[in-house]
RNA sequence: GGAGAGUUGUCCGAGUGGUUGAAGGAGCACGCCUGGAAAGUGUGUAUACGGGAAACUGUAUCGAGGGUUCGAAUCCCUCACUCUCCGCCA
């Protein structure tokens, strides 16, 4: 969420990125800068009367050792009537400062200045264009019915022991999972990055922390027993590794990679969109995490890009890399670039990547600082996926195919311990 | 699931009603000492929100929330979490 000094410090700014995020309620802002007046006025007029009250305890105190009961009995009586004046003002500031958080936590993050302008997926600005579509001397097969050919996936299995996107993976299609997570881990780890694997579900705070909840709980699974959300992402269980803490600023940047599964319940997709592992509920997914000096940011994110785009590269897909206009912008991010791979059968692109810069908005709620020098501040927090398993599969088994067989990349043949699938 | 113990600052740990934001130790930072380092030694070392140009200063915070009291880390209640033993179990 965004700090509320940085709003009152830069109202105009703040609306213009809220518009350029096609984001319509502004009237928040003003609600926000009132509510946070009231605020200071009632916390003001609270410590003064608070600090008389304690200091007349004290008095007390000191009359009671020297036994002057009676002056003593008169200032409780003092105390009584400020404490009397204190409740309804107590009150009234714990009721204004949750107005302050509810509002404050509706306005999303702004987008940075080299956000393009627009509203729709269409007016994402294609930063890059690389590797080469394939030329397939016959009609390329789309990836689910090479999936059954080769019997690597089984969808149909999925429906009957879980529900609709839960496919099983099976035979070369389940070794083919394992090669790609382990040779994403090592990708990773070798650019510095620590290996994680972190629980697959998290409390509520956590889920607020990333910025899941408050809006966004219908698109995770909740374990009603003991109200735990099962991950959407990584990035959940692995950023609020340093939820309340203080980091030293020598030991930034914290980078962290993780494999998990991803829970998803996609409530609302529907169409071919969502054919075979073009959108499944659960997936596998390595993810990055950067937190970084806030002068930094911008330099990791294009790092991160670089980083995402290389491994791309080593899977030999052809692959483009997008920024994503302010109206296509996720809540929490100031500025995202999406990897997406071209898929030869559904001659379509497919996003893999979602590589983003949230600033501070997720540390702030998460309260993630570092101390320097001068005083402690929040972090920046950034991730990426490297990469999203299915779609990455689908690109795979499109793009490879031949007539005898599906061949891979050379950089997964140790980790596959063959070069294709026949 | 049953029984018990616990949750204090960066960490360890003392503290059962009155200058306790909190003893002591460790760690860390800076200084002294040293040719340099270690050891030794001195000083400093929480966060949030306010006021103030600043020095500085007010309030809150000892798991969370509530209560008793003039006054609570200390007493009472509720909840969460952790640990130990037993049970169950990969």
């Amino acid at each position: 969420m965004l700090q509320v000094n940085f709003i009152k410090a830069n109202r105009e700014a703040v609306l213009k990125g809220l518009a350029k995020k096609h984001f319509a309620e502004t009237s928040l802002v003003d609600t926000i800068i009132s509510l946070d007046d009231e605020r200071k006025k009632l916390q003001f007029e609270l410590d003064e009367r608070q600090s008389k009250i304690n200091t007349f305890s004290k008095e007390i105190g000191q009359l009671m050792a020297t036994g002057e009961k009676r002056l003593a009995e008169e200032k409780k009586l003092e105390v009584a009537s400020l404490k009397s004046f204190l409740q309804p003002v107590s009150e009234k500031l714990s009721e204004i400062e949750k107005d302050l958080h509810d509002t404050l936590v509706k306005l999303p993050n702004l987008p940075h200045s080299s956000v393009p302008i627009g509203k729709t997926p269409e007016e994402n600005e294609i930063v890059k264009e690389g590797g080469q579509k394939p030329s397939l001397s016959y009609k390329a097969v789309p990836h689910w019915d090479l999936a059954k050919k080769y019997d690597l996936i089984n969808f149909e299995l999925g429906n009957k022991v879980t529900g609709a996107g839960f496919p099983f993976y099976k035979n070369k299609g389940a070794k083919l999972q394992r090669a790609l997570i382990q040779y994403f881990l090592d990708y990773n780890t070798a650019a510095g990055y620590t290996e994680y694997e972190p629980p697959f579900m998290v409390n509520e705070a956590s889920a607020f922390g990333t910025g899941q909840l408050p809006d966004k709980e219908d698109q995770m699974y909740l374990a009603t027993a003991d109200n735990l959300f099962l991950i959407p992402t990584a990035e959940v269980p692995l950023t609020n590794i340093y939820r309340d803490e203080i980091i030293k600023e020598n030991e930034l940047p914290v980078k962290m990679t993780g494999y998990t599964p991803c829970f998803r319940r996609e409530a609302g997709s529907y169409g071919k969109d969502v054919r075979g592992l073009n959108r499944v509920h659960q997936f596998d997914k390595v993810e990055l995490v950067q937190l970084v000096h806030p002068e930094k940011s911008y330099e990791v994110l294009e790092e991160m890009v670089v980083h995402v785009e290389k491994l791309l590269q080593s899977l030999h897909l052809p692959y483009r890399i997008l920024r994503l206009c302010g109206g296509d912008m996720s809540f929490a991010s100031a500025l995202t670039y999406d990897f997406e791979v071209y898929s030869a059968a559904q001659e379509k692109w497919l996003e893999v990547s979602s590589v983003s810069n949230f600033e501070t908005f997720q540390t702030n709620r998460m309260k993630i600082r570092f101390k320097g020098a001068g005083k402690t501040q929040l972090v920046h927090s950034l991730n990426g996926s490297s990469l999203a398993l299915p779609r990455i599969v689908a690109a795979l088994l499109e793009n490879n195919q031949t007539a005898d067989g599906i061949k891979l990349p050379e950089v997964l043949w140790k980790y596959f311990g063959e070069q294709s699938i026949k």
